[in-house]
DNA sequence: CGCAAACTTGATGTTGCTCAAGCTAGGTGG
DNA sequence: CCACCTAGCTTGAGCAACATCAAGTTTGCG
């Protein structure tokens, strides 16, 4: 089922700079170095799918993908946008828990599962690493059960807004956001349809709280309201 | 803000049976004890609130808690039901993403921040079976999130009961489930109201699918019917 | 026995989904 | 360079699912 695109040109990688190594010493970083491979994926290819044997952790090197899951008859509920830094695959037993799919041309870390086991057993602070890592992502996620059991189509596409803004933050220009997915991808993140997305945001332009320039492009042009809207849950106090 | 009930006579525990300690060796198993101090907690009581100084992390040694985070007008979502063995509180900043509220009377184990994370760093392996919770926790949290976006209230209620069995499984006589929370919990939890709980709950009686010979008792009487109406993600597979 | 809390049931209202057209922008070939 | 074509987005109308509001009913407890 790996539908996967290895580059003929291996991209030149700073491992230093990984996620898994950073903070571990120059030795641990080349013992790294030597278990993983690189590999890139063009846009919408998938990297691997739920139920796939899980025989790598992978690095998010560069790029952007998505990780869903699938009901039998087709509906998807998009579980996470990962970007540069994020781990994928971490699974426990044997198979992926989900799909993921690059939404940009990607580059990736491959680590494959069983020396990866070994690495971490026998790095003290990487698990910890990982651990952290994974926390975060269990927080981010509650987060989101909060959204999707208890939020309105127009809380739901605010806290998105924000959310976006707050990822890309320092980037372009305070409050111009450039939205990388589609409105299909943005419905299933939330639990909408597309229609509902669409005429949300088209609410939000109408009341003055952001401006369309573009279909993928948002300004934020009344934070204050946006934020209100998106029904400050604790975490925005931060 | 913490409202906690301190027992007066602190129950015996088995601290090598503690998941923190499984797998540990003796040495560590002692020297976790002398960290860890028990706790006993009565029915909804709350231990913690969302926003508080995270200053310490629990197990679960007896008793169920339930995980919540709420909205400024009080639109709650459960994001976990939480029994022996589990972990809380392992949060990275400093305070709780979530609210946690005994269900039942607790007996909890507790260890403090600063203690917990030296030996976190000490001792080699712990922090690997911290992560392995973690991650287990994260692949629940994807169910729900898909649960919550996309499914119906229907199939949320199956899922719910397929659910609940699998974690009592083996215990009672196959297919009688004891429900230990209020029809208002299983709302917040699933992402419906009372009444629609309330009423798929009868509709899938008057479909035969299950009994309700009290409100807090399920029978299971065509367990495959209700796996259907799950929408049997792959998970159920396993 | 009586009371309160929890649950169920019914009637009505609202949100967001579905189905069905339009519209727009970017890419392609003439 | 322009016209066309298509994919993605928007808009509208009608509808279904679920929420809300309002009684009833049951259960457990003092």
């Amino acid at each position: 089922m790996q539908v996967q695109t290895v580059a003929k040109s291996t991209p030149r990688i700073d491992f230093a700079a990984l996620t898994l190594c950073r903070g571990l010493g120059q030795q641990a970083t080349s013992r790294i170095a030597t278990i993983s491979t690189i590999q890139s994926v063009s846009a919408s290819q998938v990297v691997f799918y739920e139920g796939d044997e899980a025989d790598s952790i992978y690095e998010v090197v560069r790029g952007t993908l998505k990780i869903y899951k699938l009901l039998p008859d087709g509906r998807r509920q998009i579980t996470g946008f990962l970007s540069e830094g994020h781990l994928l695959g971490l699974s426990l037993d044997g198979t992926y828990t989900y799909s993921a799919e690059a939404m940009t041309d990607l580059v990736l870390c491959r680590y494959p599962r069983s020396h990866f086991d070994r690495i971490v057993s026998e790095m003290p602070g990487l698990a910890q690493r990982l651990l952290t890592a994974t926390s975060d992502e269990l927080r981010a996620a509650q987060d989101q059960m909060l959204l999707l059991g208890r939020k309105s189509a127009e809380e739901k596409i605010a806290s998105f807004l924000l959310m976006l803004a707050r990822s890309h933050s320092l980037g372009d220009e305070e409050n111009v956001l450039e939205i990388p997915m589609g409105r299909d991808d943005i419905a299933d993140y939330l639990g909408l349809s597309i229609e509902t997305v669409s005429r949300t945001l088209t609410k939000l332009k109408r009341a003055g709280i952001i401006a369309l320039p573009m279909s993928s492009r948002v300004v934020l042009q009344d934070r204050g309201r946006l934020e209100e809207l998106a029904g400050g849950e604790f975490a925005e106090s931060l």
